[in-house]
DNA sequence: CGTGAAGTTGAGTATGCTCAACGGTGGTGG
DNA sequence: CCACCACCGTTGAGCATACTCAACTTCACG
């Protein structure tokens, strides 16, 4: 039903992977199949646009798209963490969000992706040529009312993320990353009282604003305060939770 | 075919405001009739929305809906400028967009609004009860590919901000606006050579994420420099537009 | 012509950046 | 299997950008 393929890796900065990432079963919960689902689309129907699916898989560092590449495909993470970002010509990034399990990716307002994207961990997706989800969605005008509230919430998002990057000081970015990415965890079960950060701290800085050594510090301060406990670099529980949210929203001191 | 009101002002920091309102002819161009023409709407149809539209009018700074609102009503603005714009519990402010002419408020992924708005200049609007809309897009399912199209606009020219917000300078953020205004001045005819800045210092400032004397000094500066030249506070003549793209993008010194 | 808001300019300061050194860790190759 | 090495993370010191506070000017409106 699936073929399978691996993008080659690109020319530059190149990471030392060789492990063979595990196969996992197709997710039932995938967006695209959520989208279908809502817009009452036949199992019939579906399993064409299925068939027409590739399957890809990307290990961290890689990347899957560049802005400005012309968009011609359309994504769906089955397993792992992307990473969405923009460029200025001098090389700064900012990420303007992390995608998982079940996100879309690659529905684009021209035809040309706006952003890039890069496997933040090893990666796996699902590919549809674009051409055919649009036929599938002319005949299932629901899907695209499905769509259409996925992208309002992305905006919605995206302003929260305004306000962060605008009037935030380095301590409420840093707050407010750590609590959003508990509600993250909590969301997909788990919550075993660790949160899991799959991001490096240079990452984390690209995202929030700030360089990567204010990330460290922050994140420092929070665990020397007793508001955090930094299990290690990738595992952080939250300890006082109602503090770290009085921090992020602005009610510091 | 319209009936007209005008939304009382709020207690808080009164402006003062006696002029009248000049009104003017249905705009055409207007967004929602676009996306009623684009959606294949019929006149009668689409008469049906504009009958049961109400006509707005606003003062500047007097706010139209407030964050948290329940999203009930749809605007279009006839004329004018509004700002939309979410703040943090302790009063800083981020504006996360101004809109104007033929532009789309209310939209919302909740039903709530999940950011207020407040008029910058004198602005007359139509208000849609959402419900009407709705209807009407359940039955003209283009129309909604249309609003989806809008969304994903909106949501690729944010992602821009978010890279201006989280990872450039002052000069730079001050480049990138006089070139959006200048742009904007330039879709919607004009084009005397001087670009109208119909905001406030304080309001860039709360666009860009810097303070109101960081806009102003920016100015003076390019103002010294011969890249602009500041006609008065609302009106600024762009003089070496390549020089000030060099800065917005980052290709400074 | 008076008044208050908006804009400009200056001085001092603080937050967060840069540069640098050091420590930890995981993957790879010996 | 172990050791090495590159990358990631942390910490420190000094510095720069942009903020705050304040005074003064300009402008719009009455």
């Amino acid at each position: 039903m699936f073929s399978t393929e691996t993008i080659k890796q690109l020319p530059t900065a190149e990471p030392r992977q060789k492990k063979e990432i595990a196969p996992c079963a197709p997710c039932s919960a995938c967006a695209i199949r959520h989208a279908a689902q809502y817009g009452g689309i036949s199992e019939d129907d579906f399993s064409k646009l299925v068939t027409n699916s590739t399957n890809v898989t990307l290990h961290r560092n890689q990347t899957l798209f560049t802005e400005g590449d012309p968009a011609k495909q359309l994504y769906s993470i089955r397993h792992g963490t992307m990473m969405v970002y923009k460029m200025t010509p001098d090389g700064r990034r900012q990420i303007t969000g992390f995608l998982s399990d079940g996100d879309i990716l690659g529905l684009e307002s021209n035809d040309e992706y706006v952003r890039s994207a890069e496997a933040v961990t090893d990666v796996s997706l699902y590919r549809y040529p674009l051409r055919n989800l649009e036929n599938l969605l002319q005949r299932y005008p629901a899907a695209v009312q499905r769509i259409c509230e996925i992208t309002r919430q992305e905006l919605a998002e995206s302003q929260e993320q305004m306000l962060l990057l605008g009037r935030k000081t380095a301590r409420e970015r840093v707050a407010s990353f750590l609590l959003k990415m508990e509600r993250h965890a909590n969301e997909r079960g788990g919550g075993d009282g660790v949160t899991p950060i799959p991001m490096t701290r240079q990452m984390i800085g690209d995202y929030l604003g700030i360089a990567t050594e204010t990330v460290s510090r922050s994140l420092t301060e929070f665990d020397r305060d007793g508001l955090i406990s930094l299990v290690n670099a990738h595992q952080i529980r939250l300890i006082d939770i109602a503090e770290l949210e009085s921090i992020a929203f602005g009610r510091d001191q």
